[in-house]
DNA sequence: CGGCCAATTGAAAGCGCTTTGGATGGCCGG
DNA sequence: CCGGCCATCCAAAGCGCTTTCAATTGGCCG
């Protein structure tokens, strides 16, 4: 069923039934509400892109995640990150367009994206320390919002991101406090602008202590339970182990969990650990008493943010960037303690 | 830049230039060239609304995750099925369009999907044991491939689904080798098909080999680490306590492991563990040396194929549903041993 | 040399919807 | 009784592409 044959059906013309069902203030309220019955009754869906080619909107959003030979991996926050965008999406009508992309044809992509005119806006995923999608995406005058920032690129455009630097400079002062003096960083790879920034305030709290920081106490890398566990177990040997790590993801910090156990050492009392903590549905830092001590910051809600500052940029195309700084809260648990001896 | 823009540009007819870019054999091949070069010069790319309308093609496939009260997450699989299905997709330039939707208005939302034609073919995750959701697409003729089978659902349709039930007997078959009697199972939730199916291998095995199946192990639930970590603290603290876990993933068969070196505990020596292993990127079940014996299936894999049956499906309409069915494999790591005593 | 065919190109009619620019008719005040 | 103003409704022109049908060429055969 079309519009056409909606119209002939009720004996209106296509006009006036496509105004009684978008909700234009000239068509009498009585003819209103017989289309819609008549819609509802018939089943009557517009069709997505006829409507897209005569308003040119497209009703969706471009969702654009890099997936390269060394980080090959879905993001595991991304799942949760979407829940939250849908469901500003859902409420709004918009479509989520998912597009994986390799770094080599990313700007191709971007560019076809844009020029196909199937795509309202884009969420960009995952950003470098320097960005040139961003760059790009400025040239393409399409709305969008980054998840992060991308600290090289002095040019003003949208994002959410969380304060990776505060959350980690918080971390280690927290373990400062609690008397530790070696302490390792487990990080996600540092070409990505959010472990880049972890680093940044974990060493500026270091310093700040007059504590030296070791680059041998200090590690990157795609964050695997493998990597927590390696980069742990090859820490513990050396002649002055660390006191503490702090970890950028829980999975991480599950591999160093393994490692401290496999070893002996116990979580909390001979060895103190810090995650950040997505607050992912389904990796949960327990229920009732938090396993981790950690920084969380929930990044469902962060999706949600992200998409609804989208749909503002769309309804109000001349709005300046929209930006927001997510604070995480560091909540103790059961995994940290005063450095031992 | 639009069609009729570069056909004046170009000094031809739009009809031959839509011809020449689309592969037409009616154009001479010098034209063809011209005019691709032309495109690629002006950046052209076509306008996928006006396409779509056009030729009656939606160019994208919709994927549909339930998200409910209950099952609140986003499956950490999903990443990695998408990213599989994804590669398909690229090839062929079709759109990936995700659509979350809560139980409640699933039905609708299918509907809506179908009718507004913005799509060509929709991948179904997550089928519970009866899922009414199949019928209704059955109806709604657009093609459809369901990750995952509906037990209860006698009618044929297309799907991929790993055979869960002999992944398993299997693994169960390998612990009552090992000489272990009392092996619980820690499973997701049972109204989902692969987790029913998972205890029905579990339990036949323990049949065949005279074992009574013990309902105080058996745990199901959201498959969570602390899922893991309470199901086996319960379990570990009972008069017989079991030699041995199965795990429904590596996520669970982490706080399995967090229970069982809670009290001293040693993997594999003094209680072992099998877990069932998507092959998920970012939590890899050790890289040489597997951490967890396991029975392991690439769900990215399973991703991709489900999205070349769809494709397939949809270029020929009339053929019969493709149904594929992946058998694990079973690999055997550390987590494993003799039944103790 | 005329006609037929293959090769190549165009004109124009949609696809289903929105939206501009009228129509139409009832009602008002003058 | 008439011009003007609303309140409603409609015709038709796109939106950018594909595709059917037709036109134009040049080559080749008889």
């Amino acid at each position: 069923m079309n519009l056409k044959e909606l119209a002939d059906h009720l004996g209106l013309s296509p006009t006036t039934v496509s105004r009684a069902l978008n909700g234009y203030p000239e068509v009498k309220e009585a003819t209103r509400l017989r289309v819609q019955a008549a819609a509802r009754a018939h089943n009557y869906t517009p069709n997505a892109w006829a409507k897209g080619l005569a308003t040119g909107r497209a009703m969706s959003i471009g969702h654009v995640i890099p997936v390269s030979k060394t980080h090959e991996m879905v993001n595991p926050v991304f799942g949760d990150f979407i829940t939250g965008a849908s469901e500003a999406y859902v409420k709004t009508g918009y479509d989520l367009k998912l597009t994986l992309v390799s770094d080599a044809d990313e700007a191709e992509r971007y560019r076809s994206l844009s020029a196909r005119g199937n795509i309202d806006g884009i969420i960009l995923h995952g950003p470098h320390l320097s960005d040139r999608r961003i760059e790009l995406l400025r040239t393409l005058d399409l709305p969008f919002v980054v998840h992060g920032r991308a600290s090289e690129m002095k040019m003003d455009y949208s994002w959410i991101d969380m304060n990776n630097t505060r959350a980690f400079e918080r971390a280690t002062e927290l373990l400062i406090e609690l008397g530790h003096r070696r302490i390792a960083l487990v990080n996600g790879q540092e070409h990505m602008d959010f472990a880049f920034r972890r680093r940044e305030g974990f060493v500026a709290a270091l310093i700040r202590a007059g504590i030296d920081p070791d680059p041998g106490l200090m590690r990157a890398g795609e964050m695997t339970e493998e990597l927590g566990y390696r980069a742990a177990s090859d820490m513990l040997q050396r002649p002055y182990p660390p006191t503490a790590f702090l970890a950028s993801s829980m999975v991480t910090a599950l591999g160093i969990r393994r490692a401290l156990e496999g070893r002996g050492l116990r979580l909390g009392t001979d060895v103190s650990v810090i995650t950040h903590d997505d607050d992912l549905g389904y990796l949960r830092n327990g229920t009732d008493v938090p396993i981790f001590t950690a920084t969380r910051a929930s990044v469902r809600d962060a999706g949600r943010q992200a998409a609804e500052m989208l749909l503002q940029m769309i309804r109000d195309p001349s709005c300046a960037p929209l930006q927001t700084l997510i604070e995480a809260e560091l909540i103790l648990g059961q995994s940290t303690g005063p450095a031992p001896g």
